[in-house]
DNA sequence: CTACGAGTTCAAGCCGGCTTGAGGTCAAGC
DNA sequence: GCTTGACCTCAAGCCGGCTTGAACTCGTAG
């Protein structure tokens, strides 16, 4: 196949070339030459348009695309990092399952307050929102430590 | 229980004492009153932090959250609002379930090049990644709403 | 040869979710 | 009565990932 300019790369991605352009600046993905401004792209780069598809839906970030796209020439990923990777999103993924049930249950649970139900409450602490827990209003003693343990830690409550 | 000056309430929750004004200032908690120009809390407000950070861990908006929430007082949220937040979860940990067998699998996969791999481009496709369609998952903030924003046609993307 | 339109650069803007900093107020302790 | 230090307000800043706009440069069709 011939190489592309930047229309055709979009127009085949669905990457904005607006986007390309910016892809390119950070270093994700590279031209292959010009003709006159015009960048010209070699197919390959279809390939690797999709991979950073896959990292973003996967959630991270450019920056770590990049790092794992990088020994670049062909995409060749360290091991160890993937792994790693696979691993955080297992996190993610264990965590909004439990978000999941906790929506689910709530949507027909009869308690008048979702944290008067147990199993709601459980499926918080499991989401890992529960630092704060949580628990019957009126008995929150033994978390002040842990919660004030981790407080300055992350500015909390968000993932990652 | 007493009512909590803002200190209180950070300590308890791990929430930055910025973070609950300016969730005040959004509506999505209220001071009972103020103690010269010092808010006061009262203690419920606490459960209502745990599922306001039930909602960010589960990558929904803050204005989502406010919505589920808002019919205010208990925290009486729309049950077809929370089935349909359930279903996008849903299909939010299926794509990234995808991905990280993808993930896993390029860990150990001997092929040169990732998409060589049969097993590979699979879990890209199941990843939805050629379509980037990404779904308000929640580890990065503005992610959601930019790739959201980008409402213009997709082209077809062709990956494999 | 000229005009057109697709491509270019660079700087600035936007969105969400906060944080930071300057400058002000006030209850409590000495 | 005065200081202290916690709290306040308001405006501005930051980060990531792009998008937008103005001003410009070319290859190509007519």
């Amino acid at each position: 196949m011939k190489d592309m300019d930047i229309a055709e790369v979009s127009r085949r991605t669905g990457v904005p070339a607006s986007t390309l352009r910016y892809y390119e600046e950070k270093g994700l993905i590279a031209s292959i030459g010009r003709r006159g401004l015009s960048r010209l792209f070699d197919p390959a780069v279809l390939e690797r348009l999709a991979l950073i598809a896959l990292g973003r839906a996967g959630g991270f970030a450019l920056d770590e695309i990049s790092a794992m796209l990088r020994p670049d020439g062909l995409p060749k990923m360290d091991r160890g990092r993937l792994d790693a990777k696979a691993n955080e999103l297992d996190h993610t993924i264990r965590r909004l399952t439990a978000i999941r049930e906790a929506l689910r249950h709530a949507a027909r649970c009869p308690a008048a307050r979702p944290m008067e139900c147990p199993t709601f409450r459980r499926a918080v602490r499991l989401a890992g929102a529960g630092r704060f827990e949580v628990a019957p209003i009126g008995s929150f003693k033994a978390e002040a430590v842990s919660v004030t343990r981790r407080k300055r830690e992350t500015g909390d409550v968000r993932l990652e």
